[in-house]
DNA sequence: CTTGACTCTCCCCTTACGGGAGAATATACG
DNA sequence: CGTATATTCTCCCGTAAGGGGAGAGTCAAG
């Protein structure tokens, strides 16, 4: 019988590591002294001990090591936290690669007006409507007139703010003519179909966002950042991509002032 | 100008999170109202809150987080989180090894009376003497021996107890006769050297410890697990093997009742 | 004017311990 | 035997980055 400072020595653990597994009953001492709450430990608990160390060293939780060294449900166990520092080591891998791609970024002195992201995208319910656009700006002559004509045929109808509102385009590749685009405006409830517009559940993705300011006609270098940045970061992109039109002519007089979001859905290669 | 749930929509960050990093000097509103204290964001801050998320996202801290995004000492920062980083993917990497492992010993019913655990064993100073003896069992002769004849030359020495009290094996392998060891015992001061004993300041060092209750004729097994589990967990041996006496013939009358580690030197591969 | 949605502050909770205070106890030494 | 030092005990607080919830005030729409 050991006291606790002998103990911790013999078991390479701090006192109060020791305290704690007693607290959480995982490893009560073998006696205490009724009088003045001196904990005694034996040898044999080193086993105990040893079995607790090791599996804290493979990031169990106390809970979790409570279960497996008392014989409750260990294979199920096992197998969850096995599942858990796979996807650990995948996040340990994407932050290390993007921090890389970063540091890159800044030795490059590419004063970077542009930051991807990774943000996951709720679920909506969309009205959609697609055209062939001669050229990129009459967008912004087409998405009011879609917009009225759906309230019209669908009173009632709310707009989702914000943000809601955006453009996917169906092209493989950026073109500057005959632009075949879907219309999407994101609404609180479905409406009924017809006259080219039809109603949507979309399910929630993950996008890689980028933020552009100012006129649209320099959202190239914006959609070119985020394409190489979903490259070289380890993603591969999942479907068409989304633009969502943030301040716009509907609130903000300069063009300069201007804000879209592009979106591009992705997953880790 | 938006209130804080819009903009938390349009960022695609909780409100606790804007609340928080507002708290923490982050990312303050670009207004806040004084009668009320409500919280007003502009979509210029999205710039901000985007390179915020983008950090969170590699794994920075706060206070780091504030350090770039204010330009102060950046390639600093960055170059430490890089080197944490590579830390945590190893260590990610060696619990997942280490899980699998583990898995693998339970699934092959291997009713694993042995664990091995990683230790960091503390430097220490010993007194130590080299001797090629007959057989392994004559080692419980000489010890005594060794600690009488170096407490009456160094009269006021103290033995650094517990367990500090081990064999280094300098032999490659395991040999029944002819057994080259070095017997060393910790003690709290130097003496002087003499009549083939030094001392010594041994460095700490980490090692792959393995308990073994019972009869020192049966140590083989524990030695063969331990060797087995450091090859197989990915570590390679730095130095030769200690065995550490904690319970023995001087306290426990029952050969069964023996407690022996073995600890064998290693780091990552 | 009411209702429902939104926001505020404040406080406690999370993990696996570490630090430290203040008091009691054990061991070593003279 | 008395004292000095080491050890132990039980609280209580702190960690990082928010989450959950209470209770109260505020805003917009019908």
């Amino acid at each position: 019988m050991y006291r606790i400072g002998m103990f911790s020595k013999l078991g390479r653990v701090t006192i109060k590591t020791l305290r704690h597994y007693d607290e959480e009953g995982l490893l009560a001492p073998a006696y205490v002294d009724e009088e003045n709450g001196y904990r005694y430990y034996t040898t044999d608990q080193l086993f105990r001990l040893n079995k607790i160390v090791a599996l804290r060293q493979m990031g169990f939780s106390i809970p979790e090591i409570a279960d497996i060294v008392d014989g409750r449900n260990v294979s199920a166990t096992l197998e969850m936290r096995k599942a858990e520092l796979e996807t650990e080591l995948e996040h340990a891998e994407d932050r290390l690669f993007r921090l890389e791609h970063y540091m890159l970024e800044q030795k490059e002195g590419y004063r970077m007006q542009y930051q991807a992201v990774i943000k996951e995208i709720p679920a909506c319910t969309v009205f959609a409507a697609e055209y062939v656009l001669p050229s990129y700006s009459s967008l912004m002559q087409v998405m009011p007139a879609l917009g009225e004509k759906v309230s019209k045929a669908n009173p009632g109808i709310q707009c989702a703010r914000p943000d809601y509102c955006f453009n996917v385009y169906l092209d493989g590749e950026y073109k500057e003519q005959d632009v075949h685009v879907e219309i999407c405006q994101a609404v609180t409830s479905r409406g009924k179909d017809g006259d080219g517009v039809v109603f949507k559940d979309l399910p929630a993705i993950t996008v890689a966002s980028v933020l552009h300011k100012g006129d649209y006609a320099a959202l190239g270098a914006a959609y070119a950042y985020a394409m190489q940045w979903v490259e070289q970061n380890g993603y591969r992109i999942t479907g068409p991509v989304r633009e969502s039109y943030i301040d716009g002519i509907w609130n903000k007089d300069s063009v300069s002032d201007w804000l879209t979001e592009i979106q591009v859905p992705v997953a880790k290669k």
